[in-house]
DNA sequence: TGTACATCAGTGAACGCGCGTTCACTGATGTAC
DNA sequence: TGTACATCAGTGAACGCGCGTTCACTGATGTAC
């Protein structure tokens, strides 16, 4: 035996691994810009440059693959959402989530941002793994959105903020009239607003 | 010739009314429980008690039926939560719109439920003609939340409320853990909570 | 360095199925007289 | 009241198409010696 047991021969042994990874950003930014019924495996592995027979070696069902596009496009969402409030002084943390989130680059840009505002109501009809994942990226989210409160000493519910999030950026896009677009956006925001004295 | 001009002999003038309405009454369910897409024309008329080909005699398309459907929905929702608002007395208004919308009641039954909450992201990507539609029914939504508001006397934004509660009802539906689904309602819920003084 | 070989990522035909839409028709309903 | 007729809501076969998934295969890549 000419290899040591347990291990398999494996050459080029990145190229699966990349295979894999392109098939999965192809997929992250077709899903939220197109929904995810709509995007066909053969469509999208042409779309990479492939042919869908080969899709199976990777995945072993596109319900699978949807999951782990999920979680993908979430690191890259958090990530950047995380450097927005890094950036900003304490008090203005959680400002600048929303501002960052709720923005018009965000809204004309779905392919590229948030899974949860792109595709939440098909996933809430999708099996229970794929809801298990979405739902544990939105407490990731949630997670990101407490420690911006507890940095800037404030008291807002992270709960309610990510609702008003995603609410708002999904009416967003629905909206054509740009200027009323543009209000639900600036109305999303607003859940950054420290609390008001009543009248 | 017997007829008047401009008039066209109708036999049982309400039936062909009376099958339409069935039609979207079946359609408003399923699309609200099952989505748009996954909803295909010859299940849904066959659902009906009919059979698929009669269904163009009614709509000159699925798209058209998805407008009507948002509509006649819409209009139950609405006013369903009217009755909710003017039972409540002043200064509680805004609470009883958000407590009945967020309910646990509405979150395990969207195919009774507001559209939007429902299908919204799938309804983003729709054509023009049912972004339109679904616009101005939210829009209704807004004006609903904002006569609430004027007559608790309270200064809450009427956008921002409705977005936290379809972000909020959207959210809870993807959430597979009760307690945690039960979370976001109430996080949702807050949205109606009066400004507090900041410390 | 050259040859024989093993590996396995990727190929593409095929499966059964449901889709939205069209269209020639059927047959129950109501009218005319 | 009875018969002939017009209406038209509803029927169901058919259209071309794309779906998710399977599977026998090809051929480029790297190893062994």
């Amino acid at each position: 035996l000419p290899y040591p047991e347990g291990e398999v021969m494996r050459y080029d042994a990145q190229r699966r691994e990349r295979t894999r990874q392109l098939i999965v950003e192809t997929a992250a930014k077709r899903f939220r810009a197109e929904g995810i019924a709509p995007v066909g495996i053969a469509n999208l592995m042409s779309t990479a440059g492939l042919t869908h027979g080969g899709f199976y070696a990777h995945f072993p069902s596109k319900d699978d693959l949807v999951i782990e596009t999920c979680r993908a496009a979430f690191v890259e969402t958090l990530a950047y959402l995380s450097r927005a409030i890094n950036a900003a002084p304490p008090g203005t943390k959680l400002r600048a989530l929303v501002d960052t989130y709720l923005s018009v680059l965000h809204r004309n840009n779905p392919d590229k941002g948030c899974f949860a505002a792109a595709l939440i109501t098909e996933a809430a009809r999708s099996s229970g793994p794929v809801r298990e994942a979405l739902t544990e990226c939105i407490g990731a989210l949630v997670a990101l959105a407490k420690d911006a409160i507890r940095a800037d000493g404030s008291d807002q519910d992270p709960k309610t903020v990510i609702s008003t999030m995603i609410g708002a950026l999904a009416i967003s896009r629905v909206v054509e009239d740009s200027r009323l677009s543009k209000e639900y956006l600036a109305a999303g925001r607003r859940i950054a607003e420290p609390h008001q004295p009543p009248r």
